[in-house]
DNA sequence: CTAAAATATGTGCTCGAGCACATATTTTAG
DNA sequence: CTAAAATATGTGCTCGAGCACATATTTTAG
């Protein structure tokens, strides 16, 4: 609040009686300062608290900044389509200051795509690398990797155990499955039958999935309410046509149950099979997909769970690009909401 | 993704065969242009889509922005602190663009108050204010106000309807009342009695809760289900031992109410004295004070509707400082997304 | 006490855009 | 055809930080 003029190292320089060069030199320690030029420097820098101008030190530095961007094709998994418009509006913001772009994509149900992907990303000369670290321990050597050639990584969508948290940007998956557990909990009251239901397409990428089973299953712990009773199914298969079959089967064989929690995106393909005529029934997914939003409108699903993936890339985009051009550092702990979506208020998470 | 390189005026002037005095005269169209020049140095400029370096031409700029903040007193509402958390975090990310700011308080529940700290804020000499008008009339003669003498301004919390929706950033109060009503549904299934709370300390500032009512009241005209009856009640007052009272008193008076809907963020004082035993009952209000957050643990509040207003004016310091600074144009329309909290997922929104 | 070495300090260029002013070229008037 | 006026073009400074290099001052060795 007080008049916060913006002082020059020229302005510095005049007040300590000595030259921009010696300011400069006592700015960055680099030595060569008689102490008594040191000690008046210094006092004046705390005094009026000096803050560079960004501006100018980036105009002189003239950093550029390529980012290579490395997550699964959202042709072949739609879930990540939306992190393609939170990195571009992270590149709208970030190209006047002389940031690129490079996609690297790969099939998210196939390590060896991801393998040669990432060998292929690694001969571009980019000098920060966003990545969706969908496989343990390929991606693990991957960053291993990066550190050996001195390359800036972040991570989104999950983390890696054995990675520095600060390098990542996304949910708490344990809570997220609590948030699941609540709504089914507030919903349904008591004397249910829920059903946690990992559908999966054709690769078992499930640690995302058995995290939330956890955090949902920590939730009916505590509760210590008898007439919920848990059982988790998992619901595999081949092909398209033969994964309806099997969710199909699961219905008819279980017209007990009325708690779905579906621990993905993938809620769409049991909504489409799932009856609503039955009153009491609570069913909850994750990820505003068009075709889940459609089942949320017409009230089969109950809620969303939002992971905002747009949000997850567009702050990794924003934090390498600041990190690289502006060494601004990276705060800690990325976790980002996790938002309850309902029929009502889905329209504001899109776009 | 094409070779992105960066070229300079001097690279144009070098292509073009001409000075960069004459370059710069065809990118600001300033005339005294011989024709052949002016077709060369354009066909370079398309071609290669001139962009100019957005830190050089701000370094030469060197405008400094210095926004002034005309806002309810947190310490009179607890409701604007995290406001202020917000505009400190845009302003961290500006200062080293030369940005500055000033706070103007007022009090929210006094007209002459926002009337006499509007005019004092106009003495200043401020280069965009951001504002929240909570007085209709009033806001629009401040506004008119700074119209005329060019200065630039920026509305959150909530619109007038008389101003330009491109310079204001908030929720949509309407929906918002939708997504109480749908809340309510959702865990009261049918035959409830309904009460739609206005609580309000001191000032009726109520177009915000009338729309909310709206809202939510639409929701249920559209439902058609007769098992649900709606009232809307008034609680007034004129200080805080009588407000008590007067809860007390028709939380006693209305045994038969099951689901409330508190239409801001004073629905601790109606959760304080309610009794919890009930057991299907459902509670919703309006935002993340610490207060409420108590109650939605101890599961007397089922949902709050968070209103983030720390978003609200982040983004509001941003647009303006994004203007003032590099003529940046404010996106249309800035409704942010209206969240759903509950005990499991408040966490991800505080801080 | 002097010359060489070590240390301290200052100067002037750069980054890219933008503009004032200086200079060069073309057009017009007589 | 020439001088003045009009027009076109180019040069060099600035914004603030940062650094290489030039210069000044102090210390050390003999």
């Amino acid at each position: 609040m007080q008049d916060m003029k913006k002082y020059t190292i020229k302005d510095i320089a005049k007040l300590a009686g000595v030259s921009k060069g010696t300011v400069d030199r006592v700015i960055h320690n680099r030595g060569k300062v008689s102490e008594t030029a040191l000690k008046k420097v210094n006092n004046i820098l705390k005094e009026i608290d000096y803050q560079p101008n960004l501006i100018a030190q980036s105009l002189k530095n003239n950093k550029n900044c390529h980012l290579c961007i490395l997550m699964p094709d959202p042709e072949i998994d739609p879930y990540w389509a939306p992190c393609i418009d939170g990195i571009e509006e992270a590149l709208n913001e970030f190209s006047p200051f002389g940031t690129t772009l490079e996609y690297v994509y790969f099939n998210p149900f196939n390590k060896d795509s991801f393998e040669k992907q990432s060998l292929l990303a690694l001969k571009s000369e980019f000098d920060g690398i966003l990545l969706a670290p969908l496989f343990q321990k390929e991606s693990i050597a991957f960053i291993n990797e990066c550190d050996k050639i001195k390359k800036t990584y972040f991570l989104f969508n999950n983390d890696l155990k054995s990675v520095d948290s600060q390098k990542f940007v996304g949910q708490d998956l344990f809570q997220s499955g609590r948030i699941g557990a609540k709504l089914i909990h507030s919903t349904l009251k008591g004397n249910a039958e829920v059903a946690i239901i990992h559908i999966d397409e054709v690769f078992k990428n499930a640690t995302h999935m058995q995290e939330k089973e956890k955090g949902f299953r920590s939730y009916f712990n505590e509760l210590k309410d008898n007439s919920f009773s848990l059982n988790t199914y998992k619901l595999k298969h081949r092909n398209a046509n033969n994964l309806k079959k099997t969710i199909k089967y699961f219905i008819d064989t279980h017209p007990e149950i009325n708690g779905f929690f579906v621990t993905n995106s993938k809620i769409n393909l049991l909504a489409a099979l799932l009856n609503n005529s039955k009153k009491s029934t609570c069913v909850v997914g994750y990820d505003l997909l068009q075709e889940n939003i459609k089942y949320l409108k017409s009230g089969i699903i109950d809620y969303l769970i939002h992971q905002n993936p747009k949000r997850q890339a567009y702050l990794g985009t924003v934090f390498l690009a600041d990190y690289i051009l502006f060494n601004k550092v990276i705060p800690n702990k990325n976790l980002i909401p996790i938002d309850i979506v309902n029929s009502e208020n889905y329209m504001g998470y899109l776009k």
